[in-house]
DNA sequence: GTCTATATGCGGATAGAC
DNA sequence: GTCTATCCGCATATAGAC
């Protein structure tokens, strides 16, 4: 448990909203499993909802950063070659999943957090996390479109959506599979890289409508 | 709008439900959305809990039925052959997209509620939703199974999560793509299409083991 | 079936003592 | 920085008239 007060509301405030979503966790419930006091939120923070974008900003911001870097890196050493699709891929994901391996590997609260705010339907609350994330998600959108000429622009950011969701809907329920060690038990290291091949497949498959015009064709 | 203040309270809780969640719904702004009093929903359904079920069950349980049904069809006109992976994957995916085909074609709200759904983590709103779709999921990556031999029962478990993982987040935010009329304008057919021509290359790669052994060889 | 009025509780936030 | 006490609004739910 952290030391003082700030790190441990934001502590518990993370797992309070990765588990029961930020509406239906009260401020008591983060400064009881705080072990702080009720007026201690609105002190350190100013509200709940600011208490949200700082729980939120201290997982979103590196990953996206380590994105971006890693991205720039393989741009500047591609020179006008096309960046592979699994390479762009694993740049993408990775991230996300060494943040899992880091603490532990077992499950940790900021995967469910960080798949939660993918899902969350929220319009208010989405905007900060959009304004953040669909930047990069733009950057890798026209790296796709660079190694991918048969498709569209239209039709690889459909595939991005399908990728993300992947990785978001993973986030959320896979810490569940890996805890309850049934059948289909692997640690997360093969899980990513299931999800990279996995992915890479769904990305680099010709495009719809060649395939309809082939089925046409073939009748 | 619904003759009947039962529909129509129906019709408002699952838009509301669908934009702001549950927790963030009041009973308050169901009943005015339905043109109803505020009693209403007590009197009609019980609870504000209940009437979350009511709307999940109308929903869910076509979809579901359909999925069966149609892979029921599938297995017995199969005999002891396995079903192929695109086919299985288009008959489970299928059915949802039709219910957004039903209603006009346009972002309708059941998609994004249907979305919400699978990415609420509220384990206690989960429990019922589980029951009904873990069985059909079951039968499904029972199915796969026999058509992709080449993978242990745990990898395409893991494929399965990645494939409801897209459908889910398209449901939820492919609507909005669809609206804005935006560089990835295309109908929904188109959408149902790629999705499955994605997830069918995504499901037939060759297992992750093998890729990392070959990888490894290659050295 | 539909309404008004109300019971009862929990929510976020803050004032002000220490 | 931390605490108690409290303000005030909104939530669900129900009692009881019509």
């Amino acid at each position: 448990m952290a030391t003082n007060t700030k790190e441990r509301i934001l502590d518990a405030a993370e797992e309070l909203f990765a588990d029961r979503g930020f509406p239906s966790t009260s401020m008591r419930d983060i400064t009881q499993g705080a072990d702080a006091n009720i007026a201690a939120v609105n002190y350190h923070f100013g509200s709940k909802e600011a208490l949200l974008l700082a729980v939120l900003k201290r997982r979103i911001e590196p990953v996206n950063q380590a994105r971006v870097a890693r991205l720039d890196e393989l741009e500047s050493s591609a020179g006008d070659q096309p960046i592979s699709t699994e390479e762009l891929v694993r740049t993408f994901l990775t991230p996300v999943f060494e943040t899992w391996q880091e603490h532990g590997g077992a499950a940790p609260k900021y995967m469910k957090l960080l798949g939660r705010i993918h899902a969350e339907v929220d319009q208010d609350l989405r905007t900060k996390f959009i304004q953040e994330t669909g930047a990069v998600l733009e950057r890798f959108a026209t790296a796709f479109e660079r190694g991918l000429p048969a498709l569209d622009a239209s039709e690889v950011r459909w595939r991005v959506l399908f990728l993300v969701g992947s990785m978001a809907y993973t986030m959320t329920w896979g810490t569940a599979l890996l805890e309850v060690g049934d059948q289909a038990r692997r640690d997360s290291e093969q899980v990513l890289e299931t999800l990279i091949q996995y992915t890479t497949a769904g990305m680099t498959v010709p495009s719809t409508a060649s395939v309809v015009a082939a089925d046409r064709e073939a009748r």
